[in-house]
DNA sequence: GTCTATATATAGATAGAC
DNA sequence: GTCTATCTATATATAGAC
């Protein structure tokens, strides 16, 4: 699954053939078919692992105290990948983009559902903010870094991982916090003016 | 080329087939041949194609005596082809995702030109605008809709279109105009707050 | 310049020995 | 459960009649 994971978000789904896999895994191809019936299956297992690795993280995040806190610390996890999305884009992301161009098996609605993951788990975090559309928010959020890590890898430039990353960062710290009595820390601050 | 450009829009490059193309051209396979030599110059069709869209796109936007009113004009014709966007993404957007998996041919660099296009033009709108960081609010902009494109299509959800369409007119609406002497029209309104 | 028939390559999938 | 050999389908590309 490891394998296929890492394969697929390089090549992407259809240029990845079995054989890629197996070499990768280091088995021989007709024993890959022992544990996965079609490559369709393959296809998704490497979209269990995306999900997998996802829950790893905002598993880690939710042990910091404050959800603003883990919010900008995703951000930064973004940034600190900006190598890889230079070079083969968002591995959820790219995957769903690809796996949507086809109108049968259910292999989309499988993607749409690790997207749907990650968005709700951000839009839990700024329900915790007290903020009026978290919904809205997190669409606002997971959207630009899908936008910038599409960007920078179609520009082949890391630097729009960094520069847009600063952008949001900047966005989140000027979000209001409900729990303070005492107005925002700094004025609001829009997208890429944040400086 | 216009049955290309839709054909690979519809189904990726990788599971078109030369067949697939020549259908809906409505000409026989073998005679794709006698204008393409090889399907990747199919492909390079398509993003001509594409390319050559934007451009009439940019051209009647450039007829607005407005730079603002250009980049939200432009805003608005992304929302209204919001149905397109959930089923099949972002035509450039999704095939520079696709291409970019490939370390050999040079299409992926051909999809990032035709980013590129677009960007260039966007900033050229901030630029006019007066704006600081002409190029980085481009990406911002261009970013947003390839983000919301990608979203909307996983998600299967045409009201992210609508939803983040509104929060970027209104942040560009916000902008301070250079060309005004008496100040901002209005305040100024983060990403996703901006009502 | 148009079209049919076909060659060639490759990938998904399976059979069956071990 | 592992692996080799092979079947079968399909897609790119070409040959050659018209």
């Amino acid at each position: 699954m490891a394998a296929a994971a890492q394969v697929v978000h390089r090549q992407g789904a259809e240029r990845t053939t079995i054989a890629d896999i197996a070499r990768a895994a280091d088995v021989p191809v007709g024993n890959v078919y022992y544990y996965f019936k079609t490559k369709d299956e393959l296809v998704k297992a490497a979209l269990a692992e995306h999900a997998h690795q996802l829950e790893l993280l905002t598993g880690e995040l939710d042990r910091l105290g404050d959800p603003r806190e883990r919010l900008k610390r995703l951000v930064e996890t973004w940034v600190s990948q900006r190598d890889v999305a230079v070079r083969y884009g968002c591995p959820t992301g790219t995957l769903a983009s690809e796996l949507d161009k086809r109108d049968e098996g259910g292999l989309d609605e499988e993607a749409g559902r690790v997207i749907r993951l990650l968005v709700d788990w951000v839009a839990g975090q700024f329900a915790q903010l007290g903020q009026p559309d978290p919904e809205g928010l997190a669409l606002t959020l997971v959207g630009a870094y899908q936008g910038m890590s599409l960007l920078a890898n179609a520009l082949r430039d890391p630097t729009v991982m960094t520069r847009q990353g600063e952008r949001l960062l900047g966005w989140l710290g000027s979000l209001p916090d409900p729990l303070a009595t005492d107005g925002p820390p700094a004025g609001d601050s829009p997208p890429g003016e944040g400086r």
